[in-house]
RNA sequence: GCCCGGGUGGCGGAAUUGGUAGACGCUACGGACUUAAAAUCCGUUGUCCGAAAGGACGUGCCGGUUCGAGUCCGGCCCCGGGCACCA
């Protein structure tokens, strides 16, 4: 009886089976080990695109072959609710916020569901629910109690036009998306979190993470940038302010030819008040684009001050300019320049002909000429008064005590992490709870009034939060002193939702606090994939919020995830998928022509987890050819239901044997060790082709055939779950696949008595010979200098050395 | 600009610890089956020379280490991600 693959019909029997089985709903009574394994939850855009089906088919990957090892596996699913795309699609559809994102998740929850994931669908969260959101106000809260968070004034991208604070993204050329006006730099208030306590931890901590990529380590290292320096203040000649600095190179000191500051720097302000250029320099520093990388690729530019600092040893006085590229929000909003041993500071000393002087030598005795490029590295100090000769180092610590005892300046230990600003002034996030009283202050919202709700039905206009314009919901009475007050209109940064939402799927029903005891049954996740753009900040402020939640009591964890996968983007042309560049693909299309496992197994094996993937719509096509032979090969397969391996194998049947085990073994490597989805998916297509290709020499070769078609099955399994669970009843299997375990393989059957070895001559492949295991240097040697071809190679050269790589390889040198 | 990745056939990629470069798949071409087409099956497919046997070249570029380099080191080029309000 020959049937078809159909994979609709398949698909369906196949989850129906799961759901009615309640397969991947995961309790906390079991005396199996847990595996916690989580995928970044999506922002519910209005589809799935490649890139969310390529992460969670590899998480799904891993969930169902830890299920075949015998873990206990929790896979939640749930909706990182709140963020700009939904006021833009209120602005354009004129539809409110929460009904859009509503209707997405709806759609997109039967997307995944047609996938074949295998989530607990009973712990799905939802993050804009206030009965989600509630606890982040709630520990906000005690945050706020305990001094963990502050208020303070800091930058945003002014929308002078749209009266809207726009995010980096909508800013183009320095102009507004929408309005086109050129956008100012404003500053206003804004609630920070103190990351910066946590900075030592969060570094520290990095060395401790064995199962996270070397590179993302790395990122959130440099990220944090810890830096030893001194810090030291610069009296200003004829005035009794002055100037404080830091500095990580005070060995340098005394080539510092000049300051700069800030242009909002007190010195600056109080300069252009008599000086209409400096007046103007600073106006147009306003304009200049909040964003780091814009700051750094700028055009530097500077004015003189016509002030001079006195340097603290030399006592020579030193122009202080204004410059473009000094940040006041960083350190004192100063620096201390160096031309000769700095790149920017040597720039801008170039530019405006600045004083660049040499008070470092190379250790080594290389020529240095500062006039065409600065030293910046270490070295031996020149002209530097009683600290010449000494090295950088010696100069560091003796620079750093003599400012100590004078009281001048002192050793500080610096982060380039700043705290983490979270208010956001939009409508769609988390109210933050706090009441402004005129009389007390900020406020918090007694725990008692939590949650602050969002009000959901609101019209969008694009101009402001629509919150500024409800009185019904800012207008309240002071916690304190019950006089009327008012409710805070911003709202938290989306990040916030996304730092915890790991611990709420343990106990997503938690009524009485943010986490209860389930938290610590499933706590810390064991495998978190998603995509490298979230290698710094979600990451790292998810490392930040479990320390919180760890120093509130609420969890024993401080390392919220143990391994890391970190996958590539899909991209499109080249670039990052993103329906702003319009260079999506609708997965849904491919699903409804070929199924969910001709789409899995396609994304698998197209490359591995990590690399970026160049999307084609070629290569779709084979994999659903390859599901289909399989298919073919089981339904002409004669079912062998007791395995009976008693008799003596012939030579053809033991290599078909070896590649049965061999490929077991090598699946395992690349799937549980390696993550390396698509050489795994290489080598079940190759044991399949050698299948198709098998003679069959007696009738015991179906028993072979039998073993190997359950290694098929169970090994592509965990990737086509569907197919697989099919074939299984069709190899007359009646346990279902779900519940069996991952395949073993035998290393007697891996034993192998002759082997295959190269011969290169200078390193270059002249022949092969097939070798004893276990032959010897000198038989090998003999061997070799009687084959006829090497002879002719040699071509009557002495051989200069005989190298053998034991198993692998003969290299003759001559 | 800074930090982190990547660059291998016509294409996606493989080569796991420095040891046969191109596994597996796609595309293309040739053949079988068919009235025909689709599907399927078989074969060829890095470039160049050669009838073949075989040989030379070849992993972004330049240089180095090594018996041996896609892999290690130094210098560059290009592409992608992040740079604190996209998520």
């Amino acid at each position: 009886m020959i049937s078809m693959y159909k994979s609709d019909h398949i698909e369906k029997a196949a989850q129906d089976f799961w759901a009615k089985e309640k397969c991947f709903e995961s309790s906390e009574e079991t005396k199996k080990e847990k595996f916690y394994c989580l995928t970044m939850f999506p922002y519910p855009s209005g589809q799935l695109h490649m890139g969310h089906v390529r992460v969670f088919t590899i998480s799904d990957v891993i969930a169902r072959y830890q299920r075949m090892r015998g873990k206990h596996v929790l896979q939640p699913m749930g909706w990182d609710a709140f963020g700009m795309p939904a006021e833009n699609a209120a602005i354009k559809r004129n539809i409110p916020p929460a009904k859009w994102t509503y209707e997405n998740i709806d759609y997109m929850r039967g997307q995944l569901k047609r996938l074949g994931y295998a989530y607990d669908w009973n712990r799905e969260i939802t993050t804009c629910d206030p009965k989600y959101y509630k606890w982040e106000q709630w520990l906000f809260i005690r945050l706020f109690e305990k001094g963990m968070v502050y208020r303070k004034n800091s930058i945003v991208n002014w929308d002078p036009v749209d009266q809207t604070v726009l995010a980096n993204e909508q800013v183009i050329d320095g102009r507004g998306w929408r309005s086109d006006a050129v956008v100012e730099r404003k500053e206003i208030p804004q609630w920070f979190m103190k990351i910066t306590a946590y900075a030592d931890e969060l570094l520290e901590d990095l060395d401790n993470l064995e199962g996270w990529p070397t590179s993302v380590k790395t990122m959130q290292r440099n990220w944090i940038g810890r830096s030893e320096g001194i810090e030291l203040s610069f009296d200003i000649y004829g005035s009794s302010s002055k100037l404080e600095i830091y500095t990580t190179r005070p060995d340098t000191l005394m080539g510092a030819t000049y300051m700069a500051v800030a242009p909002e720097h007190p010195l600056a302000l109080e300069a252009s008040k008599n000086d209409t250029e400096i007046a103007a320099f600073i106006k147009d520093c306003k304009k200049n684009h909040a964003s780091e990388a814009a700051i750094e690729t700028m055009e530097k530019k500077g004015l003189s001050l016509d002030i001079y600092a006195i340097h603290p040893i030399t006592g020579e006085k030193i122009p202080v300019w204004v410059a473009n590229f000094v940040l006041m929000a960083y350190g004192s909003g100063a620096i201390m320049a160096v031309p000769g041993h700095d790149q920017r500071d040597w720039e801008f000393a170039k530019k405006y002909d600045l004083n660049i002087k040499q008070v470092i030598r190379p250790n080594d005795d290389v020529e240095v000429n500062i006039d065409n490029a600065p030293y910046v590295g270490k070295g031996i100090l020149i002209d530097s008064l009683n600290y010449s000769d000494m090295t950088s180092d010696q100069a560091f610590d003796r620079i750093a005590d003599y400012f100590e005892s004078t009281g001048k300046g002192k050793r500080v230990t610096n982060f380039r992490l700043r705290d983490w600003g979270v208010s956001r002034q939009r409508y769609w996030g988390t109210p933050i709870p706090i009441i402004y009283c005129d009389d007390c202050g900020a406020v918090p919202v007694p725990e008692k009034q939590l949650p602050v709700i969002l009000p959901e039905d609101v019209k969008f206009s694009g101009i402001g939060s629509p919150l500024k314009d409800m009185p019904e919901f800012y207008n309240t009475e002071c916690p304190k002193c019950n006089k009327s007050a008012k409710r805070e209109t911003d709202t938290f940064d989306t990040f916030f939702e996304s730092s915890w939402y790991f611990s709420r799927y343990a106990c997503h029903d938690a009524s009485s606090g943010m986490t209860d005891e389930r938290e610590s049954y499933w706590m810390p996740v064991d495998q978190y994939t998603g995509g490298i753009e979230h290698a710094i900040l979600h990451l790292l402020y998810s490392r930040f919020f479990q320390r919180l939640m760890r120093d509130e009591g609420l969890s024993s964890v401080s390392e919220p995830f143990t391994n890391l996968l970190t996958q590539g983007m899909v991209l499109k042309d080249g670039a990052k998928m993103s329906k702003a560049k319009g260079n999506t693909v609708d997965p849904q299309g491919l699903i409804e022509k070929y199924g969910a496992d001709t789409v899995r197994l396609f994304m698998m094996s197209a490359a591995p987890p990590e690399l970026a993937l160049e999307w084609s719509d070629a290569g779709v096509q084979g994999a659903y050819r390859f599901l289909n032979r399989l298919w073919n090969a089981i339904d002409s397969h004669e079912i062998i239901k007791n395995k009976n391996f008693s008799w003596e194998l012939s030579e053809s049947q033991k290599n078909l044997r070896f590649k049965v085990h061999s490929t077991i073994k090598k699946v395992t490597d690349d799937i549980g060790r390696r993550y390396k989805y698509n050489t795994a998916i290489a080598g079940i297509m190759e044991l399949l082709n050698t299948l198709n290709k098998y003679q069959p020499v007696s009738p015991e070769c179906d028993i072979l055939k039998q073993e190997a078609f359950e290694a098929i099955v169970k090994l592509l399994s965990p990737i086509t779950p569907h197919i697989c669970h099919a074939l299984w009843q069709k190899l007359g299997k009646e346990d279902p696949l779900i519940y069996a375990s991952w395949p073993n393989y035998d290393e007697n059957i891996l034993k192998r008595k002759e082997i295959e070895i190269i011969i290169q001559i200078n390193g270059k492949l002249r022949g092969k010979l097939n070798i004893d295991v276990d032959s010897k240097q000198k038989e090998l040697e003999s061997m070799v200098m009687s084959n006829d071809k090497i002879i002719k190679f040699l071509d009557g050269k002495s051989v200069k050395k005989f190298i053998y790589v034991k198993g692998k390889l003969i290299n003759v040198v001559i």
